[in-house]
DNA sequence: ATGAAAGCGCTAACAA
DNA sequence: TTGTTAGCGCTTTCAT
């Protein structure tokens, strides 16, 4: 027998309905309080009848905790990044928080987002491919927010990180194209002073330094995306200095790459071209393409994400680290196996 | 001269510091309010010092309004409900609200979501791809929640929805094929009571009945995504009756049925079968596939969504509507223009 | 323009 | 176990 109401109830009504005080009601709605059976049974249908929910933000001023955790996202081309947003929802989800979400569009306004989201209390911070400054780190660590970034590397900034180590992929494609026969080493990057790129070229460049005959014909930035690869192939194949493999920073580069290649310019890959991704999205394996491309351990990522802030939302003593997850080359179908 | 402040600063220290009272304080921090400039400036700078911000919770305690929409996301596996979230978060973003997502995998924890979304408070509700109970959705009207529901219709719900013609769209698509001479239609749909699917469906089947000759040969459900796609087609070609023409209810299907016809099964699309889709995700314009789709108006829906959801947070008094969004077939290659 | 006082809806000590 | 009291951090009348 439900009666409407209309507008927001507060336990003050309730109350007065069960014929108690505002802490029994208080009392009934909390997990292991102290409340006997009747009043709790009288509470909970004066509770229902009036349709009362309990009040998430009065109670998390005063529990200091409000359950909510809030995500920054910097990066939103790559489906990869999409998955991890769903994971985050649904892991956290799991164990009782909320996501709060931001978007930063532009690496400098991450500043923004994190501010607004310290300013609704969330519990912790969880930032993907972005990184908040030294001084908002520091804040986050003063109000004892635990935070984690997502993709960028922690430098002196008191926030945990996870990352994969940029610099062995580098290593094993480099090692992978040369036993294959490839020499002509051409790279695609996106924005030229992202991190996790950086890393990988240096990385690429030195294995490179080190394979006879072997060198580096072109590097590029600002090529994101499937559009961006179906256009630069072109432009590197008709160059001075053609390649005969070209590694892009994300998979839907390289997907643009191998129609371009194929399709625009009729180019066989692998034989006259390899081509090799980053990040393994779904689409790679797909019949069309079959892209070999570096797999990125998001699961694993996201795993190790998850449990630190889980751990130090539980103790906010425990100490911020550098995590690393691994990742490895699946081969496919658009580098040769042999040298031939 | 940043003093380290450890821990929440309050607006009680601030006004402590700066020699005045937490009203002045709290009008320095709200837009319009009365504040000398010689006052605004003291507790400015006493705020710049501590490193104060306003905790968002408590202002929202009184002011009866929190900034934050509750998002619940039911679908998570097109891409194209990825590009609604970033839209819907950039979109709010710019007009002062925050997101807050809640993932919902089965299509009735949908009420617990919004439940927990309505303890927070949030101003508004946006539900994508599925709908909550009419209860629950009869609370929302009562405490004054405006729910905008994408991609579901509202019926008797008092909640705004945003749809896209789905009987228009399985009539065009008729059309369109059996005016290419193809005669034995298939379907192949994700979950079974999907009300989107099922208008069109029925659009499909009535339009048929008025073309001679033409039929529909098969309606199966279950089949959702690029595998379920790729393996479906083999099962309906090697069938009694296999059919000339596969309608899908998603893009990522129709692409697994094109994988599986051409590169399985060696049939030559669109010559021997015709293959949509219905998303027009980027994938699909790419070009290995270059799939014949219907176009989601995605921006229109978003639009729509925002609009509505921005009028009924500003006016309470506004009553919910639906709202539908035109979708439109566009023609690549998977389907042959001409009767052969 | 400013401060004092009263509360937003809730929980946590403390008594009883 | 229960009710009373105090107060989380903020905004907002109401006087001044």
């Amino acid at each position: 027998m439900k009666r409407h109401s209309s507008n927001k109830v507060t336990s003050h009504e309730v109350a007065a309905l069960a014929g108690v005080s505002r802490s029994a009601v208080s009392r009934t709605f909390t997990e292991g309080a102290s409340v006997s059976a009747k009043t709790r049974e009288k509470v909970l249908n004066a509770a229902a009848e009036l349709g009362y929910r309990p009040n998430a933000l009065a109670r998390s001023l005063i529990v200091r905790s409000t359950q909510m955790v809030g995500l920054v996202m910097a990066e939103w081309k790559n489906p990869f990044y999409t998955r991890m947003l769903r994971q985050f929802s649904e892991r956290l989800q799991a164990e009782g928080y909320q996501l709060l979400l931001l978007t930063s569009n532009t690496e400098t306004d991450v500043d923004d987002a994190v501010r607004r989201l310290l300013q609704y209390q969330v519990d912790g911070l969880l930032v993907v491919s972005a990184k908040p400054s030294e001084a908002l780190a520091r804040e986050c660590a003063n109000t004892g927010t635990p935070v984690v970034l997502v993709n960028r590397l922690a430098k002196k900034l008191q926030a945990s990180s996870v990352t994969c180590d940029n610099a062995q992929i580098g290593r094993d494609t480099v090692e992978h194209l040369v036993a294959a026969g490839y020499q002509r080493l051409a790279l695609v990057r996106g924005a030229p002073g992202v991190l996790t790129n950086i890393e990988r070229s240096d990385a690429i460049r030195t294995a490179l330094a080190a394979a006879p005959g072997a060198k580096l014909v072109a590097d590029v930035t600002g090529y994101l995306g499937y559009d961006a690869g179906r256009q630069v192939v072109a432009e590197l194949w008709n160059s001075a200095a053609p390649p005969d493999a070209i590694i892009c920073s994300s998979d839907p580069t390289a997907l643009g790459v191998l129609d371009g290649a194929r399709i625009d310019l009729g180019i066989d890959v692998p034989e006259q071209l390899a081509v090799v991704g980053m990040g393994d999205i779904p689409q790679s394996g797909w019949g069309a393409y079959r892209l070999t491309t570096v797999h990125l351990p998001v699961d694993e990522m996201i795993d190790l994400a998850v449990a630190d802030l889980l751990a130090r939302l539980a103790d906010p003593g425990l100490p911020p680290r550098p995590m690393i997850a691994h990742a490895t080359l699946v081969n496919r179908d658009t580098v040769r196996s042999s040298h031939s």
